[in-house]
DNA sequence: GTAGGGTTAG
């Protein structure tokens, strides 16, 4: 009889729905599309590696300060004191050292980013009235943004204007970024708008790559795409940076076909794609989980002989790792240490992530321990994700105590730290420490983002606190955070879990006047609500909404509805749905299935579970 | 020949 119904579900199902394993990334065979993309990058062709020149030769020809600078910026200055020391010299050198001698100076004090340095050695040359020029003070405005101060920044643009000099296109460059590094894109923008118009600089592809890259960053591809259109309508030709830029930030947005028709297209026009752009790509595919494509890209690479670098290993490391693979990810470290790639903080903090995803703490600390053995000191980042590691096994302790070891070992928590050790609280139940805790993070000065209010908000409805989480919801703007669908979702949530119906209704109302969109998330939480309440028509009413709205409704949604269905014993309403699911391509989930499992067996007397018992058993 | 600005990984 048993088996009779399993076979009865098979065929109606399909096959695997009780067991979905290639959807949960649990795949038992051994030629996985990963494993073909492992087996590829062993056979990649491109092993050999330029080789460096011996950095230890310096030149006979260059002068003696120019052999003391060479040697300082290899070893680097190890006190600010130590430029000093140099420029003190120079300027007890008979002649006096030229221009370009102190400007390279300044440039080697930049590259070991003793950005303060340079900037007082630039103004003791001031006022000793050293010879300086455009360079001279767009080294000293890259200074001065790099310490987060643009607007010291445009105080030596008008000195430059004061002494006569001319800025040329790396002055206005450095200063765009600046503005653009402290979330001024909108002045950025403007200020390349008018020195377009007044034909203040001969823009090249570096320039407009900033406002690219300002464009993307601030979520506005689209734009970023027209700037390319436009570049090259005016006569600069994009190169392989511009296109890069745009190829990572539609990847990032998900959009990986448009990213690849923009390789397509910067090969027609002769642009080689470099290994950014394919790194960019691959992570794009990653988080698609398309390892097709991965696997295609990399041919690709090796086709056009570009050598996998550390940050490709590092985004296939993390995609295996996150996809629970940590054999692979082992092994892809091992790999890329034989290509001559090492590992670092990023890729062993990749691989961690892994173990504590599958909960296998030990080997994720025993992963710190080796980090450090090897040299490599783990960082805020990485001590994040081992305290969330304990966090979602519940050891809330542990966390705790890491979080006091990292802060021991000098470095600072983050608010991604916090909030996973918040979340863990909530999680636990622990709630006035969670409230403790949030005053103590505040206090530290750890400024809130959306995430951070979606733990609060989330574990003050777990904790049927649902009138805090609205008072906080409400004071969300005042502290400068708009609430997004997410946020909205959570709520709505937990109002229904808290039998507020008419509240819930109103939220999901307000979601459309925000000028947001209902995700399929939103959608089926108030179908959700609805069948819990018995409020079936309402339930239905939502799933003719979804496609009113062109959100189509998902296996989370029909099952919902199904089991709402048959709870409120409408098994002809159930019936039809489960109809309209299959042929949708979803199955019913485990729940859906142990329920109708349970009704197939039931004795009760009604004509409508009758005709369901008919239609499953044949 | 010589000094400055741009893209990728958690």
């Amino acid at each position: 009889m048993k088996t009779m119904m399993r076979r009865a579900f098979t065929t109606c199902f399909n096959s695997n729905t009780l067991l979905p394993f290639s959807r949960l990334g649990i795949t038992t065979t051994t030629t996985t599309p990963c494993c073909r993309v492992i087996a590829l990058l062993r056979l990649h062709s491109l092993s050999q590696y330029p080789t460096c020149p011996n950095p230890n030769h310096i030149p006979n020809h260059l002068s003696e300060f120019q052999q003391l600078l060479l040697e300082k910026s290899r070893v680097g200055f190890d006190k600010p004191d130590d430029a000093l020391v140099v420029f003190n010299k120079m300027l007890r050198m008979k002649p006096l050292p030229s221009v370009i001698d102190f400007t390279q100076l300044l440039a080697a004090l930049v590259k070991m980013k003793h950005y303060s340095v340079a900037v007082s050695v630039f103004s003791k040359m001031c006022s000793f009235s050293l010879p300086v020029n455009i360079i001279t003070y767009s080294i000293v405005i890259n200074c001065c943004c790099h310490l987060k101060r643009v607007d010291y920044g445009f105080t030596l643009l008008a000195a430059i204007f004061k002494r006569g000099f001319v800025p040329d296109v790396v002055t206005y460059t450095t200063l765009l970024r600046g503005l653009i590094s402290q979330d001024k894109f909108l002045e950025a923008e403007l200020l390349f708008k008018n020195l377009l118009k007044q034909n203040q600089v001969e823009p090249n592809a570096v320039i407009f790559n900033t406002i690219i890259n300002g464009q993307c960053k601030t979520g506005n591809t689209s734009q970023a795409m027209m700037l390319l259109r436009y570049m090259e309508k005016k006569g600069c030709m994009p190169n392989v940076v511009n296109y890069s830029t745009v190829i990572d930030s539609l990847s990032k947005d998900r959009l990986v076909d448009d990213a690849l028709s923009l390789l397509a297209e910067m090969s027609d026009k002769g642009i080689q794609p470099d290994v950014v752009t394919y790194s960019s790509l691959i992570h794009g595919m990653c988080n698609l989980n398309r390892w097709d494509d991965i696997t295609q890209l990399l041919k690709d690479m090796d086709r056009h002989k570009i050598s996998p670098d550390k940050h490709t290993y590092n985004i296939l490391v993390d995609a295996h790792a996150r996809d629970g693979k940590v054999r692979d990810a082992e092994y892809l470290i091992e790999l890329m240490i034989r290509r001559g790639q090492n590992p670092d903080v990023v890729t062993y903090s990749a691989l961690m992530d892994g173990y504590c995803l599958r909960g296998e703490l030990d080997k994720a600390l025993a992963l710190l321990k080796t980090m450090r053995n090897n040299g490599i000191s783990p960082d805020a980042h990485t001590y994040t994700i081992l305290i969330n590691g304990y966090c979602k096994k519940m050891k809330v302790d542990t966390a705790i105590h890491l979080l006091e070891e990292m802060t021991l070992k000098g470095l600072t928590p983050t608010v991604e730290t916090y909030s996973t050790i918040l979340d863990g609280l909530f999680r636990t139940r622990r709630l006035d420490e969670a409230h403790r805790f949030y005053k103590k993070m505040l206090n530290q000065g750890v400024k809130l983002n959306i995430v951070t209010c979606r733990i609060l908000l989330r574990g003050l409805c777990w904790n049927g606190l649902v009138g805090e989480a609205m008072t906080m919801f409400h004071n969300m703007e005042s502290c400068g955070l708009v609430p997004d669908i997410c946020v909205y979702n959570i709520l709505i949530h937990g109002l229904f879990k808290d039998g507020k119906v008419d509240e819930a209704r109103n939220l999901f109302q307000d979601i459309l006047l925000k000028g947001l969109r209902p995700s399929v998330i939103s959608y089926n939480s108030m179908i959700q609500g609805f069948c819990q309440e018995g409020l079936l028509d309402e339930a239905y009413k939502i799933l003719l909404e979804m496609e009113e709205h062109n959100c189509l409704p998902d296996e989370v949604t029909y099952n919902t509805l199904i089991r709402g269905c048959f709870k409120n014993k409408m098994y002809d309403g159930g019936c039809v749905l489960i109809d309209e699911m299959v042929a949708h391509g979803f199955k019913a989930d485990a729940s859906t299935t142990s329920m109708l499992f349970d009704l197939l067996q039931s004795k009760e007397q009604d004509p409508a579970l009758l005709a369901l018992q008919k239609k499953f058993m044949p």
